[in-house]
RNA sequence: GGGUCCGUAGCUCAGUGGAUAGAGCACCAGGCUUCGAACCUGGCGGUCGCACGUUCGAAUCGUGCCGGGCCCGCCA
């Protein structure tokens, strides 16, 4: 795939292997912050410098002879302590612009990478409820991530594993009965509305055995959860349940398999995993005292099933109060034999709704299916993703209900309607061009938007590896801005046929850039609004 | 006590070692006779929690403090 900036990377980094011998440090290539720095700058020199020990700017003198005289580079300058600022010319604009068009919805897109797939594993709430606000926010970021590591070119299969095993189920059908029967739920049941309502709906006798009740209790609930994905645009490959793991022998073969490694011991009555030594604070019982396995048992049996199935990478997406997590699941993958590095747990923080925490003793409980009634899917996805996941996020619902300016995600979707205006004006007027323009000399406003456009491959590069979907959406809220510019100060159905193809093609590249980023974080790019 | 995330403008937050630290909201002042004013332009606003260290250069890396969130079970 072509990308124009990384075009330009190599080439001054051959630059620089020719100056050097053979050494060529990170370029440090950058967009500066300040327009008199120029279009791009590299602090090359002086990374240089102590490798070479020779001052930073006679380094970056030698360079900016060579650099200067690359395509598409008008003008070097070395400033500062060593600064090369490069000024790119009329035709690498043209050049860039067509490039993008050229690879369209697949600008930015990574090659398909041969002998890995990556497993993402999220969401997993426990069918004993509808999913919370922090069941959104991990249904977000984790389909997020997923879409964004498949963007890069990773293979990447989606997995929702559920519990439908073990007490907390047994109190869930436990819980529809005593609703059937008009009565309160037992102690540590569930208390919540669609409890209630599914009890009453359940096709079953009040007096039917509670296995009963349980088995199609947990199938409604599971039914009402993938409703509730689907509505946010979270879909998976697999749904995996806890259930047959027990069933099938998985976690037997797994304690088994662990034992077999040398890691697994009996104490006080109970067989343990000595995950202590792959890092873990402390040892993790498999088999209780009482003989009934642990819910790390079942986990560990999935760990295996996740690698025997051929996964080179196992994603975990979990809530901070899961942390805790990290090594022993780490652990757990080496209990197996298999590298704990192959195990990446990704936490978010905890979402709070108008600044109180959420929480189902609390009676505040707000719910996925309620935060998209109140201000639909695209503004619930850009919200959930728009902050760093290592950051606690607050859902102000008093202004997310609000539907106005004030709300980020119209301002990037205008500006991909506005887009999307222009050409469908331009193709009533049969004033369509083709090609960027073989002359024209982009403007400031122009040059503006083009060189965003070009920043899009390492943005999405970047964030893909950082796991952090929030750089898509502050690009495209800035995409948004220098295109409302752009539109702002210049006209783009120029009479001249020259002007226009540039102008058309920087909006179609624009319009093409948003829906590919909005895409990235599920939200809709509207065509009208 | 240990682990982990956070601390940046009045508020909510960006900022993977670079030059004079940014955005949105709020506040103030402007801008529609052509493509969507759900928009644009300017202004106001900062000891980047504190200290020491690493180096040409630190909001960013290290150490120690201070403050806040979350977690630390033979529960699931």
């Amino acid at each position: 795939m072509a990308d124009p900036i990384s075009d330009l990377h190599d080439a001054i980094a051959d630059a620089v292997r020719g100056l050097s011998g053979g050494e060529v440090p990170d370029l440090g290539l950058e967009r500066p912050a300040q327009a008199d720095h120029g279009d791009y700058a590299t602090s090359v020199a002086m990374r240089l410098a102590p490798v070479l020990s020779r001052p930073p700017r006679e380094i970056a003198e030698e360079l900016a002879a060579v650099v200067g005289a690359l395509p598409g580079v008008e003008a070097v300058e070395v400033a500062g302590p060593g600064f090369l600022n490069l000024r790119l010319g009329a035709d690498w604009y043209r050049a860039a612009l067509a490039a993008m068009l050229a690879d369209g919805a697949d600008f930015g897109r990574g090659a398909p990478q041969a002998g890995v797939e990556t497993l993402v594993e999220f969401v997993s709430a426990n069918p004993t409820g509808d999913l919370t606000i922090g069941s959104a926010r991990n249904a977000a970021y984790g389909d997020c991530v997923a879409r964004l590591l498949a963007f890069t070119g990773e293979p990447v299969v989606r997995e929702y594993y559920f519990n439908d095993a073990g007490n907390q189920i047994a109190l869930f059908g436990a819980s529809l009965v005593a609703r059937r029967r008009g009565e309160d739920v037992p102690e540590g049941g569930y208390p919540g509305p669609e409890v209630e309502e599914i009890a009453a709906a359940l096709p079953l006798a009040d007096d039917a055995p509670v296995e009963e009740w349980t088995r199609l209790g947990i199938e409604t609930m599971m039914a009402r959860i993938r409703a509730s994905l689907e509505r946010m645009r979270v879909s998976f490959d697999l749904w995996t349940s806890e259930q047959t793991l027990h069933a099938s022998g998985a976690v037997g073969a797994a304690i088994e398999r662990a034992r077999a490694e040398g890691h697994v011991f009996e104490q006080d009555g109970a067989t343990w995993l000595r995950t202590s030594a792959f890092g873990d604070d402390k040892d993790r019982v498999l088999l209780k005292a009482d003989g009934e396995t642990t819910y790390f048992a079942a986990d560990l049996a999935y760990i295996d099933l996740k690698f025997t199935r051929g996964a080179t990478r196992a994603i975990y997406v979990l809530g901070a109060d899961h942390h805790g997590y990290i090594q022993r699941l780490k652990a757990g993958a080496a209990c197996l034999g298999y590298d704990p590095e192959a195990v990446e747990v990704l936490i978010y923080q905890l979402v709070t709704v108008s600044g109180e925490r959420m929480g189902k003793r609390r009676g505040n409980v707000i719910t996925l299916d309620g935060l998209v009634e109140a201000i639909g899917v695209d503004a619930a996805r850009y919200f959930l993703v728009q902050r760093s996941h290592d950051q606690t996020l607050d859902i102000d619902l008093d202004l997310a209900v609000e539907e106005s300016s004030k709300n980020p995600v119209y301002y990037v979707q205008y500006a991909h309607a506005r887009c999307a205006s222009i050409l469908r004006k331009a193709a009533d007027e049969g004033r369509l061009t083709e090609g960027v323009g073989a002359a024209h000399v982009p403007e400031g406003p122009e040059a503006v938007l083009v060189r965003r456009l070009a920043e899009w491959p390492d943005i999405a590069r970047t964030a893909a590896e950082l796991r952090a979907p929030h750089r898509i959406v502050a690009w495209a809220h800035e995409l948004a801005g220098d295109f409302h510019a752009f539109h702002h100060d210049l006209y783009v159905l120029h009479e001249d046929d020259d002007v226009r193809a540039f102008r058309l093609a920087a909006v179609r590249a624009t319009a093409e850039a948003l829906a590919r980023a909005l895409d990235l974080v599920g939200v809709a790019a509207p065509d009208r609004m």
